[in-house]
DNA sequence: GTGGTCTAGACCACC
DNA sequence: GTGGTCTAGACCACA
């Protein structure tokens, strides 16, 4: 798996998301267990410091559990994943609202704006 | 006016945002002065520093205009302030809807989740 | 027995306690076998090796002794026995109070804590 | 101010302790300016990023506030610091009171105890 | 100057 | 082998 890194943003920060989004399609399931630090900074390559920080930063937020000795294992609570899931899209949403709330877009036009970008999509995605 | 700083992101970048939001509601003007730096800092208690870089990229953007002198306008030009409205918008509609792809949103959900976060926006404001 | 482990703590040295803490209140007498490391490692479902490590540093303080090909037993003398549960009172304690006396609280404070604490967990009891 | 650090416990926990039991002490005040990194770091001859890491656990903890290119300083938040106190004597007392227990200590020999142990500390201060 | 991030390399405790 | 911590040294964004 590739991954290119924007570089405005901390490694740290995108390697959380990285695995988040992992989690939430499916490819890491409740539970399982997550590659070692040197494995992932091999992989991601970056330095195992940079990996350790995310995975820890994962950790306080409940989404990540390490045992010692015996590497990292993604939540059993299912409810921890949800709760991640229902966090990303409530930011996502009132980050947008309020945005163009701000450039004084009325409700019809921003409804309107999402479908034609679905649209949009849709045509390149042919 | 007051304004909180987030302190998650560059001051500077706040104040861009507060102005560019002034132009947007026509609180500033098309070909109008801007405050000056001395000024702004005092009024939003920054260093004037912030404010100066603040306003430098704003004319890198070719939203305002220095004059020798003579202080700093709003761009004469309507052309560059709709393009600036288009810009914002575009990418507040492409985070919003790739992020919520990613979470494997589907496109009905997304204009329901907006919809209801439009209503109980109108809900807390009464 | 159902033991849940601290993950911030060594687990060898949570085996060590528990075993202590079956010494002390009788479960387990002077002179008495200790399972063997494959029953209490089962038991407490740990890796083998942990319980061995714990078992080693139990004989180091003196408190078990291992008799080639029989297992390993409790110590005879009961003098260890009560040197240990000395040396254990006499951490906590001192712990205790030079952590108070950091946080600036007087000695009739501390009595009346530990006193309000034994009640709360009187009334928890019931 | 010499610093000794306990070689059996990370440094950065020991920081945090130690810049706690100032602001307990009142060395360091509500609102205080805090050391810088490097300031700290050479003060107490460590990395600095250790004392970085140890500062960011403290913010975590909503004890200090970091402000960009302005340094760190202490919460002014009174209530912060209050809660901080009582988690840590609540703390200390169950630590105490749970250990006494599991030694089968009852409640009088409890508080002999610690009276006992306060007076020794007397005679040893004079 | 101040905090934040990153790399490289090392050592330790634990399993 | 696995996570946790630490050092040394560097670069960047920010004020």
């Amino acid at each position: 798996m590739k991954v290119a890194f924007d570089p405005n943003m901390p490694i740290y920060i995108q390697i959380m998301d990285f695995i988040k989004k992992q989690i939430i399609t499916g490819q890491l399931q409740q539970g399982e267990k997550l590659p070692s630090v040197r494995d992932l900074a091999a992989e991601l390559q970056t330095n195992p410091n940079t990996v350790q920080r995310a995975l820890q930063e994962l950790e306080r937020e409940g989404i990540a559990e390490a045992r010692r000795g015996m590497g990292r294992y993604v939540t059993h609570e299912g409810e921890k994943i949800m709760e991640m899931k229902r966090d990303m899209s409530k930011e996502l949403i009132s980050a947008f609202v309020s945005g163009m709330e701000a450039l004084g877009v009325s409700e019809e036009e921003m409804l309107m704006l999402v479908q034609s970008a679905l649209e949009q999509r849709k045509g390149e995605a042919r």
